[in-house]
DNA sequence: AGCACGCCGACT
DNA sequence: GTCGGCGTGCTC
């Protein structure tokens, strides 16, 4: 019988691809297992096995497969079910969910390596200046990739020259396959067979004693050997001889010690005690409430006010899983922003837990990957951002996500595009356990999926220790700016709050939901700003490196002096951001230490961290930043909160704008006042009368969501009615629009009323090429699968016109 | 997504 | 004339 194979391909593309296999081949693969396949001309992919059969293609003679990568799975069963409904629901390629799952060492490439035949005479053959240039090269280099042909050539087209060189028989190519994962390897000692008995021992020390700093080591190595009985690294050794490396390598050459290498993992935990804690009455009383609604609903939204101690209920029931041998994953929004969460967690269960993000090496991933698979100890509670969700988790019985109404739960920009809370519980589901979404301020849809009994309640009112919430104070800029009682953004009411804070050693944290010195740039005498070239929007000026920079494509220049339209020397900076907070408060507070919290301040791999730190020690006094800020951290000594100018948040052009605002505002509040001082937050603003302004101000989230309810009724969007945006792209203008208009009017078809647009988002271009959306509202009752598959029917039918072809299609499923 | 192939402007 | 630009089509 003939055996085939079907793979995925890490690649954006509906079909599967089939491939002949052997009879052992076909005994040896399972799904899971990774396979090297040739694919298009050349290359060498790494795909996944899916299915073992014996329906041979008809279209076409499949090739057979190059190489077996594993011995057995990487990917489980419910994994890879998980990953099918993703691709499903979300309307991607399984390929494209393979890619976002698997760490990028796993993911194998081939490299076109040239080498010299062998016993060529090069007399026989003529060959021209560029064939002779790689002929040379190959004298002194056994093989050459194509990366050096083209420094050698200087040159970016080099594949003439190389076929050239292969029908002429001077070199052959092959490919080459890399493993990417690097194992890190730690070096230890042991002492050499013959010195183990005691005689040989003190023979050896004698032998030394003209070397004392070697003699220094032999004798700590001994004393370590035996007191702890494990082997010992070369870095510890040194560490506690007091030697350089150069005397332990001296002893390797002297063939005193032995070398040799142990494999380890890049993510250590050094042990501290596990911690103990005791919950409150109140923390009892949620958890028990949790309890009870998981013995009937496998969801439960923990709706509990900041500061009230949510970790601490996470930890006991992360600790019932531990009893229960089931493992635990801990979603958050942005990993590498809660380092302080990850710690108090290590401190309760110490290298059981494994962290997972996206700021991780291909290698550190694979490590947590593996320990998974095998069920390790250390990888019993899996902490980490969305991306976690597709780890081979086998057993898993709780997934907690913490901040579930965090937008950053959702992928936008590469498939797939998936929903992190909504993934996470359909992936509980095929484990039959249970999902806890925890917040403070719950998105609309988990509030309304409470409400109606889909999911578990529990509410959670009192703050820890009782802490009282934070006072808030709306303040009116009009009124303020009339009277005059304004310093640059900064209030009369907020300085003296201010004054008052540091003046009793408090911290304050200014948020301003804006990045860069000023947004826009304008000429005061022709009302011009400069554009970015690639995109719809007006540049950004940024103070720290004078420049002008957009914020969509990177694009930047120095900033201009006079108006490119105009000519005059009268541009001048409009609106503010962070960057003129920053100096404003350091005008206003000379004696004070400003710092800054944003996108510019946090890059680089410890960037966050560090200023977190110095905020933690107290080296900053006042810290402005934007949504950063909100990230559930937690400072003991922040009494103040101001939030510059509330305004620009509420008036975004988005029906969830009024959601989000509060949301933001109420997290940014919770800041203030988490120890017995009670926290003081004052929220500027043009609009004071503003609902969600007032509901903030006295923490009316029911009547928030109540509201907002209504309108999302009344409007037609979720969590009533679902959505499916459709983004075309082109850098055409005019065939973006007839792509759109040809897209929509079939869209209008099927649904009706229940398209908008296309429009122009707006941001209207970016990259230099033009955006338009479509977007699909589903009315509760009508079938999201009948929907998707009808979407999915235009979009074949539309990549069947040869002028759309070339019009990129996103389809994003709940985009948002 | 890559990556080849194929057809047009800017230089050795 | 060649080199490299990008538009188009295919990958078992």
């Amino acid at each position: 019988m003939t055996h085939y194979l079907d793979v995925i391909l890490p690649i954006p593309l509906q079909k599967a691809f089939t491939y002949h296999i052997t009879e052992a081949e076909a005994d040896f693969i399972t799904t899971g297992i990774r396979v090297a396949v040739p694919f298009g001309k050349s290359k060498i992919y790494t795909a996944l096995a899916y299915k073992v059969h014996n329906k041979a293609p008809t279209a076409y003679e499949p090739k057979t497969i190059h190489q077996i990568l594993d011995e057995k799975p990487i990917v489980t069963e419910k994994q890879l079910k998980h990953w099918e409904w993703i691709a499903e629901y979300y309307m991607c390629s399984l390929g494209e969910v393979l890619r976002a799952a698997m760490p990028n060492a796993f993911i194998l490439e081939s490299e076109t390596v040239l080498s010299k035949n062998e016993g060529i005479d090069i007399a026989d053959t003529s060959l021209k200046d560029d064939e002779f240039l790689i002929y040379d090269a190959l004298q002194y280099q056994s093989s050459l990739k194509i990366e050096d042909v083209i420094s050698i050539l200087d040159r970016k087209r080099v594949l003439p020259v190389i076929n050239s060189l292969v029908e002429k028989g001077v070199l052959q190519l092959q490919e080459e396959l890399y493993e990417k994962y690097q194992p890190k390897l730690v070096r230890y000692v042991k002492l050499r067979e013959e010195y183990r008995s005691e005689n040989q021992l003190q023979e050896l020390l004698a032998d030394l004693n003209r070397a004392p700093k070697q003699r220094d080591v032999i004798m700590t190595l001994f004393a370590i050997e035996t007191a702890l009985h494990k082997p010992i690294k070369v870095s510890e050794l040194v560490e506690r001889s007091g030697a350089s490396t150069a005397i332990v390598k001296a002893l390797i050459d002297k063939e005193v010690l032995d070398e040799y290498y142990i494999q380890t993992d890049r993510t250590q935990y050094e042990g501290k005690e596990a911690l103990r804690l005791e919950l409150s009455t109140e923390q009892k009383q949620a958890l028990k409430a949790i309890e009870d609604c998981f013995l009937e609903k496998s969801v439960t939204l923990l709706h509990g006010v900041t500061s009230s101690g949510k970790t601490e209920i996470y930890v006991k029931l992360i600790e019932a899983q531990l009893a229960l041998g089931k493992q635990t994953l801990y979603l958050l929004p942005e990993i590498a922003l809660t380092t302080q969460l990850v710690q108090r967690l290590q401190a309760y269960f110490g290298e059981k837990v494994a962290v997972f993000h996206s700021r991780y090496s291909g290698n550190e991933r694979v490590e947590v990957w593996r320990n998974l698979l095998e069920k390790a100890d250390k990888a019993q509670i899996v902490i980490g951002a969305r991306s976690a969700l597709l780890l081979p988790f086998s057993n898993l019985g709780l997934i907690i996500v913490d901040e579930e109404h965090e937008q950053s739960y959702k992928q936008f920009d590469p498939a797939p595009r998936y929903h992190a809370r909504d993934a996470a519980i359909v992936l509980a589901n095929y484990h039959k356990a249970k999902t806890l979404l925890g917040s403070a301020t719950p998105s609309l849809e988990s509030y309304f999926n409470a409400s109606e009994g889909k999911y578990g309640l529990v509410e959670l009112n009192i703050r820890y220790n009782n802490v009282l919430l934070p006072d808030i104070e709306l303040i009116d800029l009009a009124d303020k700016y009339k009277r005059k009682r304004m310093k640059g953004h900064f209030s009369d009411r907020l300085i003296e709050e201010m004054q008052e804070a540091l003046d009793d050693g408090f911290q304050i944290i200014l948020f301003q939901n804006r990045r860069g010195f000023s947004p826009i740039v304008e000429c005061l005498t022709c009302g011009t700003s400069p554009q970015c070239p690639n995109c719809d929007v007006s540049l950004t000026y940024h103070q720290y490196r004078d420049q002008l920079r957009c914020h969509y494509c990177g694009y930047n220049t120095v900033m201009i002096k006079n108006c490119q339209a105009c000519g005059n020397a009268t541009m001048d900076t409009k609106g503010f951001g962070t960057e003129q907070i920053e100096s404003e408060a350091k005008v206003l507070f000379p004696d004070a230490n400003v710092a800054r919290m944003d996108l510019d301040t946090t890059r680089g791999k410890f960037g966050f961290e560090r200023l977190i730190s110095k905020f933690e020690q107290r080296d900053i006094d006042i810290l402005v930043g934007t949504q950063m800020l909100t990230k559930g951290l937690d400072f003991r000594f922040v009494k103040l909160v101001g939030i510059m100018n509330a305004d620009n948040l509420l008036n975004f052009p988005d029906f969830r704008a009024h959601e989000r605002s509060y949301q933001l505002m109420s997290q940014v509040s919770g800041r203030a006042g988490r120890t017995d001082i009670r926290g003081k937050v004052l929220i500027q603003t043009y609009n004071p009368h503003h609902k969600i302004l007032q509901q903030v101000s006295t923490n009316a989230y029911k009547e928030m969501y109540m509201e907002q309810l209504n309108e999302r009724y009344n409007y037609r969007y979720p969590p009533i009615f679902r959505l499916i945006r459709i983004t075309l792209k082109h850098k055409d203008y005019n065939r973006v629009n007839m792509a759109s208009d040809w897209f929509a009017k079939s869209l209008r078809q099927v649904f009706k009323t229940h398209v908008l647009g296309p429009e122009f988002p707006p941001v209207s271009r970016i990259r230099n090429r033009f955006i338009k959306n479509i977007l699909v509202k589903i009315p509760p009752g009508q079938s999201l699968g009948k929907t998707k598959e009808a979407i999915a029917k235009i979009d074949s039918s539309f990549n069947a016109v040869k002028d759309f072809r070339a019009v990129r299609v996103i389809i994003n499923v709940d985009n948002y």
